[in-house]
DNA sequence: CAAGTGATTAGC
DNA sequence: CTAATCACTTGC
């Protein structure tokens, strides 16, 4: 069952928590290609320093942020890799949850294909690769997670023992907001990022 | 550990 | 218009 548009609308924190042992499904060239969610990263809106819409500001390429909870954020980054959100809350309030690694379930050699020459947990283990295997570009940014080609099935929630939080990846210049523990993830998960 | 890579943005 | 930056990955 794909997670209800409410689902993304709960604080960003909680978002981020609750996706872990969700399942990213996406529909590539017909076929479908699924993972289990085992690493977010919340980006909390104009405060968080760390944020592309911090201080407010709006922009071509992040006009996601500022729309309806429940859609994807999908940019480019460093000349070579796409990078996928989602985006929670309301609109107007420019807050998102990035999807930093998958655990694959379904689709595995499509994936492989998109990735050649690469292991199990080389695959899916950080949100460029993730993006790589799952052919997501920029033509995936501002579609709705009720969509037909990507969205997130719900499932069981995790028990709090299995979750871990720690400060984010790569937002050292983000200051007092760089410390932070936005990030979570499934404990000794073999698919969560370096 | 450092470089690659080019869209995106802020600042003239 | 131009230069600096960047929510990353790979190969040395």
């Amino acid at each position: 069952m794909k997670l209800r548009p409410e689902f993304y609308k709960q604080k960003t924190e909680t978002v981020a928590r609750e996706l872990l042992g969700k399942t990213l499904v996406r529909i590539a060239n017909g076929k479908r290609l699924a993972g289990t969610i085992v690493e977010t990263e919340a980006y909390v809106g104009v405060k968080d320093k760390a944020s592309h819409a911090s201080g407010g500001r709006r922009t071509p390429r992040n006009e996601a942020l500022y729309g309806e909870g429940g859609h994807t954020y999908v940019y480019f980054i460093y000349g070579m890799y796409f990078c996928l959100n989602v985006v929670t809350k309301n609109k107007d309030e420019p807050e998102a949850v990035l999807i930093r690694a998958i655990e694959p379930t379904e689709g595995i050699e499509q994936m492989k294909n998109f990735r050649p020459n690469k292991t199990l947990t080389q695959l899916t283990s950080g949100p460029g690769k993730l993006c790589l295997a799952m052919d997501i570009d920029r033509s995936e940014n501002l579609k709705s997670l009720q969509s037909q080609n990507i969205f997130i099935e719900s499932a069981p929630a995790l028990k709090p023992k299995k979750i871990a939080r720690g400060p984010r990846i790569g937002v050292a210049y983000a200051e007092e907001w760089a410390p932070k523990k936005l990030r979570f993830w499934i404990k000794g998960n073999p698919h969560v990022s370096k």
